[in-house]
This record gives C-alpha cells, sequence and structure tokens, in this order.
DNA sequence: ACACTACTTTAGAATCATTATAAACTAATC
DNA sequence: GATTAGTTTATAATGATTCTAAAGTAGTGT
C-alpha cells in the first residue's frame, strides 16, 4: 500500500510520529472517497474487526484527540449521550434524525448565510453552527 | 409564599404530584424576573446551600427529566463535559464562550430566520439550533 | 380521621464513557 | 547500536448519570 506514505508524510509534518496504530487509524479514517460521522465507540469495533493486531482503547482516545487538535476532524456534540466525530473539517451543518440517532451532513448551499445581529463586546465569532433536528414525518 | 400554589397548579395540572421537593425546585428556577441556565451540579449545590432540607441528587435528576418532558425546561448540549437545561422554553438560539463555557442567550431577532433548502424523504424539522462559539477577541 | 394504593424520594450501588497512570515499547537522532 | 523523547498499553481512577429497592407521602375512598 502506498497510500501509507501519504499518512506518513501528513502525521510527521503535524509533528505526530507515524505509528503503526495512527497510520491503521488513517487509513480507517481518511482512505476513501466520502467523509463520515464516528463515534468513538464505532472506531473501536471497526478497528478490532479489521486489524490484525488490537489497538487498545486508550490509544484510539489519544489519536483521535490528536487528530481533533490538528483538525483533521470536527467534534459534533448533539446531545449528551452520544459526541460525533466528523472526518469533513469543512464549514458545513447538520441534520440530526431524532428517531435514529443518525448524523447526516447539510450543504453550505443548502443553509442560508447565517448572520448573527448582535455581538458581544470583547469577543469574536469562532463558528457558527447549525443543528437541524429532524423526525419521522408520519 | 403564595407563588407556591402557583407552582402546585402548575405541577398538578401536568400530572406531577406537588411534593415538597418538586416545588422548592420550581421557586428556584421559575420563581424570577429572567430566564437562565443551569447544570444539575449547579442546581444540587444551590440546592445544599438554600434549602433547609437536603435534597438528594437522585431526586433532581428526576425532577429535572420530568419538568423537561413536560415542557418547562429545555436541555442544550453545548459540548460533552457540559449539558445545560434552559428555563427559556421559547424557540431562541444561544452563544456560547468557548474561554468560559458560558452559555448566552441570542435572542431570535438578532438572528435571521434560518431556512433550509433541502429536506429528507419521509422527515420533518423538529427544531432548528444554532450555535454561535465566540471567544477573546483580542 | 383512617386505610389503601400508587407515586415519589432516598442512599447507595451499578454503569458507562472518558481520563490518568506508569511501565513497556518504539521512532528518531546521533 | 545507544540514547532519549514520544507512544502504546492494560488497568485503575474518575465523574456523571441511572438503577434499585426500601421507606415515605399524596390522593382517593370510606
Amino acid at each position: 500500500m502506498n497510500n501509507n506514505s501519504i499518512f506518513i508524510e501528513k502525521l510527521r509534518s503535524s509533528g505526530l510520529r507515524p505509528t503503526k496504530q495512527r497510520i491503521e487509524i488513517c487509513k480507517l479514517l481518511f482512505d476513501r472517497k466520502k467523509t463520515f460521522h464516528f463515534t468513538i465507540n464505532d472506531l473501536f469495533k471497526t478497528l478490532k474487526k479489521m486489524s490484525s493486531k488490537k489497538i487498545s482503547l486508550a490509544t484510539i482516545y489519544n489519536t483521535i484527540h490528536s487528530f481533533k487538535k490538528k483538525g483533521y476532524l470536527k467534534e459534533i456534540s448533539v446531545n449528551k449521550d452520544k459526541s460525533y466525530f466528523d472526518t469533513n473539517t469543512s464549514d458545513h451543518h447538520h441534520f440530526l434524525d431524532i428517531n435514529t440517532n443518525e448524523l447526516i451532513d447539510l450543504k453550505k448551499e443548502h443553509v442560508d448565510k447565517v448572520t448573527i445581529k448582535k455581538n458581544l463586546p470583547g469577543k469574536k465569532i469562532n463558528s457558527i453552527e447549525v443543528l437541524v433536528k429532524i423526525e419521522n414525518s408520519n
């Protein structure tokens, strides 16, 4: 696999040592056409199935947090019992299906630009996140 | 205190027995001019100080969940380590100060109406929530 | 007022996700 | 190959929330 060298470079260039575990996780997260959402638990289970060698849960937490800090992942907290990570780090919003707890990307062009008509002294806007909760219509 | 009878009526009319504990919590949450945000832990500490008789943590959880189910409170999840409840149950949005973790109401008129140009088959919109993260501007 | 029943409160145990610990391991550098 | 700084790991610790089951209380009928 030659994709590995891309990930190795990516990791190294951001000051993270390209360990077996990190490369494995990179392949799982970033070696695909479409971005996606996952929970730590999802990732742990998938790695357990897919990978020959077991990656410990602590390592998964460590790695995901490093990746988030480096901007390779976004964290989306939709409710207290579910915290998702998103491999799509571009500016976008989400649907949350409250019947299934599924999180779905909402492209930027599907939401009118949100403008805030109030600002607080000494503060600036860091991000604007729209969460559209949806449910079965019948 | 005659306000109590208002809360007793409110509780009874929604099928909740007006117990000492629930009335106490009602007074703390709803007997004020302005709405506010709180965590379960905030509430527990305040009740411990204010109240003559201790209300157990389990009761606080039970009560807050009942109140939420009855629509007297809204839950706002801004990140995984903090879950706020809001006594303002009207349709509105929030600022989150990422330096202090403070949650601040954003009146509806301060945000342009958000319209979603996409809909998913078999699904309808339940709510649209805007979270504006702010940080120190210097 | 009394008894009955269903609901509520409570302390403490159980659970679950996440973080901390500290020993073993490994990549980078010389 | 030796050194060292960063990484992984199993396990323990933590902290928030939920569960449990026993004791308490409000509502209803008598």
